[in-house]
DNA sequence: AATGAATGAGTCTTCATTCAT
DNA sequence: TATGAATGAAGACTCATTCAT
């Protein structure tokens, strides 16, 4: 059990950076429109935070705690582990609900952390090592299983795991950006759709 | 025949402008390096585009004019009419496989308006209303078409084409961002192993 | 009795800009040259205030506060009371060497406000409004009693107070422009004369 | 008799300029608003007037030449001569009246003038030597022939002057400024009241 | 620990001036 | 002669960072 002892000042900084870096990008967010919604001085930022970049960083950390072992992998392991008898399109929804879950409940980090990581390379890497990889990863494990129990076709985990991540994200960013355009209101519905899309195509066999 | 004398000057500076921003994002380039790439001093860009807002909007309106009918309508409908007489899935491999090039050819154009749409309201209601509508419009015509030919089952169509883009996104985003992981060199075969699984999906049902 | 604390720094850079403004008027002058008079760095000025614009607000607004209630007004009414057993004449050269001596004091300020208020229209309706009328309308009051008296005749008390003010403002301008020709050094002697002139005129009744 | 072949393209640039000059101030005019107003390309400008300031001294040049001798002192010995007897009273009325109308006549160079010379030492230098002193004289003169004739008193004619001069502005000035406040539509009438205060005095004789 | 005034390097932008055409 | 594109020095203004309190 690790002992956090994160002043709250500290937590109070990361969350209003990002906020304003979620609204405005990394580059044109000020340090004193943080200070301001955090409720510090200007100065006090840097007590934590000695240059802007480490704001950063602070949030990429954040969202690897977040995003890392801590969540994904256990609560990937609860879904696995209760979905055990059921069939993968089972399980793979499970999974793809619990994920969209957790991506909105985090979506301020994820948002900023996506864009961000084309500019910074220390970003970038920190990102596709400790994130894109073991997630990746550990899809590839439930995909994999279901290809040993010959449940799926044999195509390569990573195209798979891929593509579906595509259509969610693709899903979202545009529930995001023309939300009038969106037919099916309810997104369980939406992934349900995705699901069987990706499961049996959409060639016609009547 | 009409000669376009666009002095170059500003076309130069559009594309250095593209570059940077490409490079740094919008708000994190000065117009003192694009003018550096462009090889003009920094005075003469505001000449051509006084705020350096402006840059941006030239390239959103220069990214519609390729996007838009000049570039993708026009080749979608020859792409269409090469392939009448193919079925739905080589029609929807070509579309795919012509629209990846000129994506690739223009790629730094998306960069800039897909990262910075999010920051700036004309920007993006331009992309959504000039590009991504219209862009979404005509796929939706040709998937509606199999429809009717009962080639593909009754799935709403901008479904069909956002996964399909989003499937397509990611492949080209995972290539930038961690080119080792991919294990199918060739872009076509990739393509064509997608549009095999959005056709009959990944269940095995041998 | 309250301390005021305005920070110092404030007035300082005020101070330096009534004097570049005043010696070169204010477009002409420059945030870099009135930081340097201020002894602050540039940025520090527009800690206090955020547009160039607000050093000539800022300067128009003390101004106020001088020529205002607080000086104008309150000096007016002690030399009126302390003068109100002499005739009109008497009151008048004193109420003229005040207001000379006030001027004079405060010269930058008047300079700058005179000199600025024909190119920005909020400058004008403020001097206008909060100085110039509140001035002349003191002066009426004084030289209504002495009508009233029938001391002086009955012209327009508005045309008595701007000719006064126009031969006062010359005699200043010129002592400024020309100090060479001027014969009589002494200012007071001067204002005598002048309202020697304004009571009994220069016809020669001998 | 002058040959005068200024090129009407300098005239119609220095036209331009006292415009701007007088709606902006010299300093916060732009060469290119000059340009346009002259209906000139930005260049022309600075074949006739290699440096900005050298539009200023054209100004003044131009000034000198209608208010010098051309102007001033032909038809101030015009009047002097068209009211040789009559009293003094009436000269000056004529006069201040013809001065007026000049001054309104070219009011635009007058403003420019009048407020540049504070902070251009040869714009000044040329305003009082050409100017001022040389117009002060001729008044001097017409003064002294009255206080020969004993119709005025021996004051000095300098003062009396620059009192009338200050009279008449501040008249013009509160016209231009505070157009509501003036009481007396007609200048003629305003001036002629003027007249008589300065000859007899506001002290009431009854 | 926290503050916020002060800093100054760096940004966007303006504009008088030059020069090839 | 006249043009207007190009220049670049200089100006207003921003903002991450420092530091005395």
């Amino acid at each position: 059990m690790t002992m956090k002892k994160t002043s709250n000042t500290e937590e109070r900084i990361l969350d209003a950076a990002i906020q304003v870096f979620g609204e405005k990008g990394y580059s044109a967010a000020t340090t004193s429109e943080i200070a301001k919604r955090a409720k510090v001085a200007e100065g006090t930022i840097f007590r934590y935070f000695p240059k802007k970049k480490e704001l950063l960083h602070g949030i990429v950390l954040k969202a690897i705690d977040i995003f890392g072992e801590k969540v994904v992998v256990k609560s990937l392991e609860e879904t696995v582990e209760a979905n055990k008898d059921k069939a993968f399109k089972e399980v793979l929804k499970a999974i793809v609900l619990d994920r969209v879950k957790i991506f909105e409940q985090h979506y301020a980090y994820m948002k900023v952390i996506l864009y961000e990581l084309q500019f910074h390379d220390d970003v970038r890497r920190l990102f596709i090592d400790k994130i894109a990889k073991q997630a990746i990863e550990l899809v590839k494990k439930v995909v994999d299983i279901a290809k040993k129990n010959r449940e799926i076709k044999d195509i390569e985990s990573l195209i798979i795991t891929r593509s579906m991540l595509g259509m969610v994200l693709m899903m979202l960013i545009q529930r995001q950006l023309m939300p009038s355009e969106t037919s099916i209101s309810n997104i369980e519905d939406e992934i349900d759709l995705m699901i069987d899309m990706l499961m049996d195509g959409i060639r016609n066999r009547d």
